[in-house]
DNA sequence: CTGCATCCGCCTCGATACTG
DNA sequence: CAGTATCGAGGCGGATGCAG
């Protein structure tokens, strides 16, 4: 029972054949937000088969494109080197992606999580100069942080350490300051924006991102 | 009859739902080698069935990915702008798959224009400031030439118009040299290797590349 | 002969049920 | 919670047909 693979002398049909197949690269997706248990996997991706999920992480684990840590009740699963390689392609492809925002359907499903990567993608390096800070964001109730170091851009789930701002709001609410149809003024005293911390820091936002 | 896609509001899914299937990105690296007709395509991916390369073909136009000149007979098919944007995210897919040479199987089936995609791919801008060079290549009976401006790296099919060096060998013969299995004379004098024009130019394949 | 469209067998996928 | 087993539906692969 051999997989089904393109079979030619070219590297890209290889990469192809690792994670071309559906939901393998969502769910490299998954992992690039940080190490997953198979049950948040499966929330994160809505449709796919249970057993397809335990395939490709399979696979993906047996190809050292991911790894698992623990055993039955605790087992959890997080990108190898390798695997965190894919992270810049990542972010070129969902920038890629946005050239067709007509693909995206009203009723599509949204996870936080996705969000988190989309930013990262955004991110410019060349703007971003001698920039070292943390923020810490909670969208609609969904907790996690941006590590801004070196040029680079990083988020991580969950709350940060010594953040040196903490944003309270929504990602729509965001995006409206970001395209400026609304002002950070508006949004705080309509309640849909809470800055705790460096506001400095907080225009950031605006500033090194698309 | 709808399509197949993952209805969610990320735009890795919507890229995913445009590109991620069978056989799609496969077609987008025979563009990113020049316009193709419809047989050359059949040509380069082998197995594909007929129905689906005119499927795909008829979605990646309908997305402007890629459009189609001409009718009947003489029609092609290019790559529009946005297609053309993929070929940074090919290019490091490719790098990567490198990592997985086991999975190159030995009785794969190969393309000399997958080469040139992979020599576009190994081309390090940083090691090129101030290059302006043509270099022309047949190798295995395979014509085609590399451009070298502006630290970039574009190779296309066909004869140059005034190349400062040309080369008659076969691919594998250049990757000894460049692994140092053996030397541009030895080659030379085994009548693998000829070099026409510009030796010093010659010597850039190894100093630009990976 | 090139550029597709149609048809059919097969394999992957998606959903549900079930087990440790 | 973390998977495995099963099965119907649909996308894929190959052969064939056909029009310009």
């Amino acid at each position: 029972m051999q997989k089904r693979n393109y079979n030619q002398a070219c590297s890209l049909a290889v990469a192809l054949d690792l994670i071309g197949e559906r939901w393998t690269w969502l769910i490299i997706r998954a992992l690039l937000t940080g190490p997953k248990r198979y049950g948040e996997l499966l929330d994160q991706l809505p449709g796919i088969g249970t057993n397809l999920l335990a395939d490709r992480l399979k696979s993906l684990t047996g190809l050292n494109v991911a790894e698992k840590s623990g055993q039955g009740r605790q087992a959890a699963y997080q990108l190898s080197e390798t695997g965190e390689q894919l992270r810049p392609i990542t972010h070129e492809l969902i920038r890629w992606g946005r050239h067709f925002p007509a693909q995206m359907d009203a009723n599509a499903v949204s996870r936080p999580e996705w969000d988190m990567l989309a930013i990262e993608a955004m991110f410019q390096p060349d703007r971003a100069e001698g920039v070292n800070a943390i923020l810490e964001f909670i969208l609609s109730g969904f907790n996690f942080h941006l590590v801004l170091r070196n040029q680079t851009c990083r988020a991580v789930t969950g709350p940060a350490i010594n953040p040196d701002v903490k944003i309270t709001s929504d990602s729509a609410t965001l995006m409206a300051i970001a395209n400026q149809q609304t002002t950070t003024q508006k949004a705080e005293q309509k309640i849909r924006l809470k800055i705790e911390g460096d506001r400095e820091v907080f225009n950031l936002l605006f500033a090194l991102f698309e």
